[in-house]
DNA sequence: CTGAAAGCGCTTACAG
DNA sequence: CTGAAAGCGCTTACAG
């Protein structure tokens, strides 16, 4: 399909009067070669614009040298800064970045051993027997936001999603007095949901107020769903004073169905979320919510899998820790409007 | 690395008791196998658990089947969608999604045709000789939001940016009767930018109202550059009384510097955005905007692709229709009942 | 420090 | 409908 064949090693090694094997070494610094070899080389293959072909480099030696990254779909503002973490890691490390979603494929096909090294697998995205399969073959896997079978070692890189939790409610209660919480839970399996409620459950014990189920409802961390779980509880009657709304999407749907309702936000109902995804900042009244530091978890998840390339082990676990990040819609003032919104971290140009 | 040899073609082959020829047949469908046979193959394939090696495939029939995605980097609300539209339609297509974020490599070494079969290539990612040569080699490439070179037949994605943007001012000088409307512009370079101001300079003169360049600033497509953008205008002194902001990041700077300077939105000054991005819905007030097909724009990028990739022609242009959305921030009421009742205001004296 | 040669696991004419 | 064989473009012991 391409105009011109485009050149090979051995176009590179005739032209520099060499062997293909001494191309090779120079292009990995696999052996020391003689300056004026090197020289020569490098001359030709300036010349040519000589590229090696990934294909018979893989096929040879046996490293894809890219890393695929298996998500369940692309969506929520959660995903962006993951990406970006991941993807600068894998750059930065000279890997490849090859992205699948587990959309309609039932079997991981796409991504395995024949195109990557290893693999980053999100929540929810392959079946655990699949998982176990990869896994026992000996392929470098790293788990995102979700735990391995108890059996099985994969490294899990997650947040402190239960301390952060925690802080949230106790700020509620302490400096709030909120005492009627309730909590949206995110999708019945997610892992960080759970955490998140355990540390709901903690901050209520601690404070001595008791647990309620009325005051649980299904958000799935989706801003319609929760828009209306929480219509359906103003309706059913459920005293509140404050929602948890599990995280950022929710919290936006949440303070969608009480301003519909009439309810006053913060006043009469306070609302909190988690994450602090790029629109937080932007809702009305300003959420007040956890910061999870999700461009480090693609970091570090990327950091872990290499590890496991390299043959080195890994971390088993990997908790990144989470921060309260204090804005108005939990009835605190706002902070002053002259501080420009933060943004994440743009890498600087070398 | 990995703890089994994993089988290979030739395993299936002796298992079924054919040639790897034949097994390659029924692999690639690429011709007629008796039944029997078939059913041999298949069920070899099974047992063995076989997945074809990329690298063998890529290297002997020289077809990646990957597609390459080059970015400037992975940021902001809009991208997202696009990456949402791209991958599926990869996916369908039987394709990988390589990516690859331009951030601090010159040169571009990381894709090519050694690794994909063609190239999208988006905006200010890539150096215009580079471009050429690629294009030059006949390496099939589609261009995101930004025009080839004149003398290149590169397929291009883009969207109505200036009728769009006419839509917007239209909206605002004829039922607002605003006159004194300030544009942001995006980053130097950027057509999106370039055909929305164009956009907004026909409005203007089909209205009579003369183009005024101290309402021109920059605002970079950013909240930051954008919210120091307002806020010097205003101290200037600039009279205003609506700001097309760009886009709706840089829009939702906007609405923070004129919060701070106490100037009410929308009665004292319209904004308005593009894109409608997901977090347009969620400004205070409501953002007016216009909706960018982002994903469509991913997917029909993926589409004229495959068409170059089949040796089909491809369209040199791919202009999708962008549409306006009506929200609060221009002026307007609210129109969903989720959203709060407002009275009506009487437009200020120009 | 360098080369000859085997081999990586497939696809694809070429025969039959 | 099927097989034998060449070839894709590299890497990597093995010699020297």
């Amino acid at each position: 399909m391409l105009n011109h064949q485009a050149p090979t090693i051995l176009d590179v090694a005739r032209r520099a009067g060499v062997s293909i094997a001494t191309v090779s070494r120079v292009l990995n610094r696999t052996a020391t070669v003689a300056p004026q070899t090197l020289a020569k080389i490098r001359a030709a293959i300036a010349e040519l614009g000589y590229v090696p072909r990934t294909a018979a480099r893989v096929l040879a030696s046996r490293k894809t040298n890219t890393i695929g990254l298996l998500l369940p779909e692309i969506s929520g503002s959660f995903f962006l800064p993951m990406l970006r973490g991941i993807e600068a890691e894998a750059r930065q490390a000279g890997y490849g970045l090859l992205i699948h979603t587990a959309q309609d494929s039932p079997s991981l096909q796409p991504l395995g051993e024949h195109n990557a090294d290893g693999l980053l697998i999100f929540t929810d995205s392959l079946d655990k027997n699949e998982l176990a399969t990869l896994h026992r073959r000996g392929f470098p896997l790293v788990l995102l936001h979700d735990s391995p079978p108890d059996d099985l070692l994969i490294p899990i890189i997650t947040i402190e999603n239960k301390a952060g939790a925690k802080m949230l409610i106790d700020h509620l209660i302490e400096v709030h007095q909120r005492r009627r919480i309730a909590y949206l839970q995110g999708p019945p399996a997610h892992e960080d949901s759970r955490w998140r409620q355990r540390g709901y459950c903690e901050a209520l014990k601690a404070h001595g107020i008791p647990f309620d189920p009325a005051r649980i409802a299904r958000g799935g961390f989706d801003e319609d769903e929760a828009y209306m779980a929480v219509r359906r509880m103003l309706q059913q009657g459920v005293g509140l004073d404050a929602i948890f709304a599990g995280d950022d999407e929710a919290a936006a749907g949440t303070l969608r169905a009480l301003k519909q309702s009439g309810r006053g936000v913060p006043d009469e109902v306070a609302v909190v979320g988690f994450d602090d995804v790029s629109f937080a900042q932007h809702l009305t009244p300003a959420l007040t919510t956890v910061r999870a530091p999700i461009e480090q978890v693609g970091r570090a998840a990327v950091h872990q899998l290499l590890r496991l390339l390299h043959g080195q082990p890994a971390e088993r676990l990997t908790l990144l820790p989470t921060e309260l990040v204090i804005r108005e819609s939990c009835g605190c003032h706002a902070q002053s409007p002259m501080a420009p919104a933060r943004h994440p971290h743009i890498p600087e140009e070398v």
